[in-house]
RNA sequence: GCGGUCAUAGCUCAAUGGUAGAGCACCGGGUUGUGGUCCCGGCUACACGGGUUCGAUCCCCGUUGAUCGCCCCA
């Protein structure tokens, strides 16, 4: 506790140093460094850092298409029982090579880590997933009514080449169900993703698929490469190389003669054990049950080797753009999570992940125009004795509910009415010396340029009033 | 990691082998304390480094960044 006290103290200090480096920048930078250490000179002509590839700031403009996505995903968690859970960024590298893959483009060539100063290999996650299985075996959730089922949103880091919709922060909701096999849970997370988008405006499509277990898997795989060795010379160098690598990536080609391959060879589908495939069917009769629109993509395959079974993707729909064609988000199962990191064996999982910035950007394109929210009066001054007096009637108004807004910062009236003007509000307040010494407020509205002069002691209560009535003719309000 | 395209003010875009203009935005003004129109003024840019040239924003090379595609993924 005392430390806590001690903190703002410090605190207040600050002010003044910041304002020394405004106006001596070389000379402050000479002291707060270490006085033997030259100062690095920036290059020539940068007088400003620039962001580091890949990363960007959120600029105030788009946060309303990120509150409108966060608050979507908080009243559809809440509906569907998924419960809030942060995890740190930092992990143990561990921790990916493990779940994620060591083979995998994302830890091979992706990790953004380093060497702690204690000497422990830490990562900045590149994804969630592996933390929520993490997290429910370190804090014993097995003991807990199943399946436990959590939402989470935050950063996470890849090393990859910035693309449009891809960066090398990127931003993650994701929803994960632990502790039930059943394909009912599968279905859900696809049909609560596909309802969460809807709502804010987005059309999609499902892309399903199922992988089998490991044995069914490795047992297609082998199956798979063997039958593209035989055709190896009509296939292209790119695919030359999956064949060794990632063999069912070979199903992604587009390059003409590989696609004539394709057509003939083996259908995972048709190597899955019989109790994969059945958990899949009736993945797919719940989703037609719900009306979600899916399409079967026996290509599919995610990139991270914890998945099992169920994956999918999904895509909106009716992306006419020449864009990169992204999907906005995928998951799937992954029951071998668990076990794979020490937890209780069997622990089946399912879960999804979509990706925000590219959620941000479909809604844009879409022209999904958010509404801005209106503000319904304007508090405008003049004078310093009416600034002190504005304060409190400021704070009044805010505690009031009243929508309010202020420009302590500007002296002229004609400003703050151009202000008030483009925030589209509805009345204006006037408070100069001459209403301070009067008790009185002006209150104009915005709509008519009629001026009323009131008490100033009553100005909440006249307010709310007036506001009523407004509204209450503007039904678009 | 590989390939294509691109890089002029905060934004959208001009012009030019002799160091740059506009519109919007922003700031100020059009006499004392009144917005939405109008008028006037101000601010801010040739991404960075090197080469060719008497001289480069313009031509060439490199770097950085953006963008599109491959790879991969959210």
């Amino acid at each position: 506790m005392p430390n806590k006290i001690k903190a703002p103290v410090k605190k207040i200090e600050k002010p003044i140093k910041v304002e020394e480096k405004i106006e001596e920048p070389e000379e402050l930078k000479k002291k707060s460094s270490d006085p033997e250490q030259p100062v690095v000179p920036l290059p020539k002509g940068r007088k400003t850092p620039e962001l580091l590839r890949g990363f960007r700031d959120i600029l105030p403009d788009e946060q309303i298409y990120w509150e409108i996505l966060r608050e979507a995903t908080k009243s559809m968690a809440e509906t569907y029982s998924f419960d809030r859970i942060d995890f740190p960024i930092l992990e143990k590298e561990e921790l990916f090579i493990r779940t994620v893959g060591k083979q995998t483009d994302i830890v091979e060539k992706e990790i953004y880590g380093f060497e702690d100063k204690g000497g422990d290999k830490v990562v900045m996650r590149p994804e969630m997933t592996a933390s929520a299985a993490r997290a429910y075996i370190n804090h014993g959730m097995l003991n807990l009514p199943q399946p436990v089922k959590f939402f989470y949103e935050g950063p996470n880091f890849r090393y990859d080449r910035p693309q449009a919709g891809r960066y090398r922060q990127f931003y993650q909701i994701g929803f994960e169900a632990f502790g039930s096999s059943e394909p009912i849970i599968d279905a859900q997370i696809i049909v609560m993703v596909y309802n969460l988008l809807k709502t804010i405006g987005l059309e999609t499509n499902i892309r399903m698929n199922s992988i089998g277990t490991q044995d069914s898997r490795q047992a297609y795989k082998t199956e798979l490469a063997s039958y593209y060795r035989t055709k190896k010379n009509q296939i292209c160098e790119d695919c030359k190389r999956r064949l060794l690598k990632n063999p069912m990536r070979l199903l992604d080609c587009k390059v003409e003669g590989c696609v004539a391959v394709k057509a003939d060879a083996p259908q995972i589908l048709d190597w899955l054990d019989e109790e994969s495939k059945n958990h899949f069917m009736r993945i797919l009769e719940f989703l037609d049950e719900a009306g979600v629109p899916y399409t079967l993509d026996p290509h599919l395959v995610r990139g991270l080797d914890y998945y099992n079974r169920t994956v999918f993707e999904i895509w909106t729909v009716n992306d006419e753009g020449e864009r990169a064609q992204n999907a906005i988000g995928g998951g799937g199962r992954y029951d071998g999570l668990v076990e794979l990191l020490g937890g209780r064996e069997g622990t089946p999982g399912c879960g999804v992940a979509l990706g925000m910035e590219r959620i941000v950007l479909a809604l844009k394109e879409l022209k999904v125009q958010p509404t801005a929210k209106k503000v319904d009066v304007f508090f405008a001054q003049l004078g310093d004795s009416a600034r002190r007096v504005g304060l409190k009637v400021f704070e009044d108004f805010r505690q009031s509910g009243i929508s309010v807004r202020e420009a302590f910062g500007k002296g002229s009236l004609k400003t703050q009415l151009e202000l008030a003007n483009k925030l589209g509000v509805l009345f204006t307040l006037i408070l100069g010396q001459k209403e301070v010494l009067d008790g009185t407020i002006i209150v104009r509205d915005m709509e008519s340029g009629a001026q009323e002069i009131v008490d100033a002691s009553k100005i909440i209560q006249i307010m709310k009033k007036k506001l009523e009535i407004a509204k209450g003719l503007d039904t678009k309000r």
